[in-house]
DNA sequence: AGGACTATTCCATTGCTGTGAAATAAACGC
DNA sequence: GCGTTTATTTCACAGCAATGGAATAGTCCT
């Protein structure tokens, strides 16, 4: 709600448990009509024809026919493919304005890049999104085998060392709440999904300040995160090496301390952290 | 307008000519409402109350309230201060998945890493958002005083190397236009703003597929640029170094080689060059 | 203290806007 | 060929959203 952490929305997770309330008003205003079709494309993270939107948001054909041209004309969407529309640049505009004035992200982002540098590998800083890890800012690795991902990337929180700190600081409830309606199977078939354990070692990981995952995502590809946590203990954003399986075995506690070590320093720089 | 090119608005400058058009209508839609209101703390780069924002964009108070409020529930803006409002993070979630989608930006930024780790600079990829410049994405580079900006900085076409080639592409008419409109003097009061001159050296830098600043925007800060372009020949974005002026001034060709094989590369990976 | 803004809220009015339904093709599936 | 689904446009209508105006404090000058 009022947090100001930067990414979290707080949504009551917009899954399957289509909220039957709302009674009065089968006509919803062109703002919530606007955002009803750009929530839809951001959640399932894919081009769709007016047609199809309009079906799944349960909207109106002529409306949704003439929001969509406007908004296309507004470069808040744009044509993908012949008939499939998708998110537009105006907001990647909008979202770069607001990334710039968070000093938060910009601190990050500087240590992100020290960290790369020192451990020679890629690093990511990840917020989240509801019921997801999303991929804030990225650094590659060196070589031409790095492990790499892209920034925007979406992942459930249960696939991720990062995914469980992002959620440490939530109350028990919230916390089983947010897993239990969004904990899916990875494609190893290796993530954890059990919803009571998952906010166990979510609780753990914040207080060690470090978590790591091996391989539950992909094959060989394994994290080490460190969380980046506000005043008030709210984890706002996590740093994480990403790196192959073996590496991680071989030297975990050269990982560990450098992300963690990574962390404090962005959460000293901002004032977040006393010494 | 269809350009697909990832940052050209080509609104007509929002300049101060204002178009005395569109007699009929003293009404606007919501959604027109709400996005004056993204656009004006868009353009002015900071937060404003709602009620200045309503005397600026010349809105009922209460209309302007209204939406705001609502704007805020939804997270499209935010609360910065005590009264005052600024984009929100659903802005720029919205642009990270519009990022994510494009394979352009991707592509684009692991060359600049390759880049940043081959000349040890800080790497920058910029794009052009109607009259201005801005920084799509960045790598830093290696050291305790290397020269750097953030993600997002928006700043004059006529005051970077790249904003010179984003430009290069467009008719003569226009082009003279956008310097005309836009073209501001830099705080060093070294930064060249004839139209008629910036125009000329535009189209000749995307020729050359290389321009080169040198302390036009900062003291002692330069930036070597070439252009990515499509297959259109229009220059879509720019990857840059940027870096102490004494290093231009002994290794120019050094470091306009280097830029020019990194785009050429972006390119050819996008199947927008042939060899 | 008084004037001039800033900041916010309330309300009656009205005309724009979202709706629903239907018309029209094109694209499938068979 | 013929139903079914997708895709798009058109239109009259009623209701609500945006509006203008005013009321109410708070704040900043001087």
């Amino acid at each position: 709600m009022s947090t100001p952490s930067v990414l979290s929305d707080d949504d009551p997770v917009p899954g399957t448990a289509a909220a039957s309330e709302t009674p009065r008003r089968t006509r919803v205003s062109g703002i919530d009509r606007a955002l009803q079709i750009l929530d839809h494309l951001y959640h399932t993270e894919k081009p769709w024809t007016a047609y199809a939107i309009a079906k799944a948001i349960g909207a109106p054909l002529s409306t949704t026919y003439a929001i969509i041209d406007d908004l296309i004309a507004r470069d808040l969407l744009t044509h993908r493919g012949d008939k499939e529309v998708w998110l537009g640049p105006r907001l990647y505009h909008y979202g770069l304005a607001y990334a710039h004035s968070l000093d938060f992200l910009s601190r990050a982002t500087h240590e992100m890049h020290e960290l790369c540098r020192e451990v020679g590998e890629t690093v990511q800083i990840c917020g989240r999104d509801g019921d997801r890890m999303v991929v804030l800012a990225m650094a590659d690795g060196p070589g031409h085998f790095r492990v790499t991902s892209e920034i925007g990337t979406r992942v459930p929180l249960n696939w991720t060392a990062s995914g469980r700190l992002l959620v440490g600081h939530l109350g028990e409830d919230e916390r089983l709440n947010l897993f239990r309606q969004s904990a899916k199977m990875s494609p190893t078939e290796r993530a954890e999904t059990d919803p009571v354990l998952l906010a166990g070692l979510s609780r753990q990981a914040l207080k060690d300040r470090l978590s790591i995952q091996i391989s539950e995502t992909d094959f060989l590809v394994s994290c080490v995160a460190s969380p980046i946590c506000n005043r008030l203990g709210e984890c706002v954003a996590t740093i994480s090496i990403v790196l192959p399986e073996h590496k991680v075995v071989e030297k975990r506690d050269y990982y560990g301390d450098a992300v963690r070590r990574a962390s404090e320093k962005v959460e000293r720089a901002l004032g977040w952290r006393d010494p």
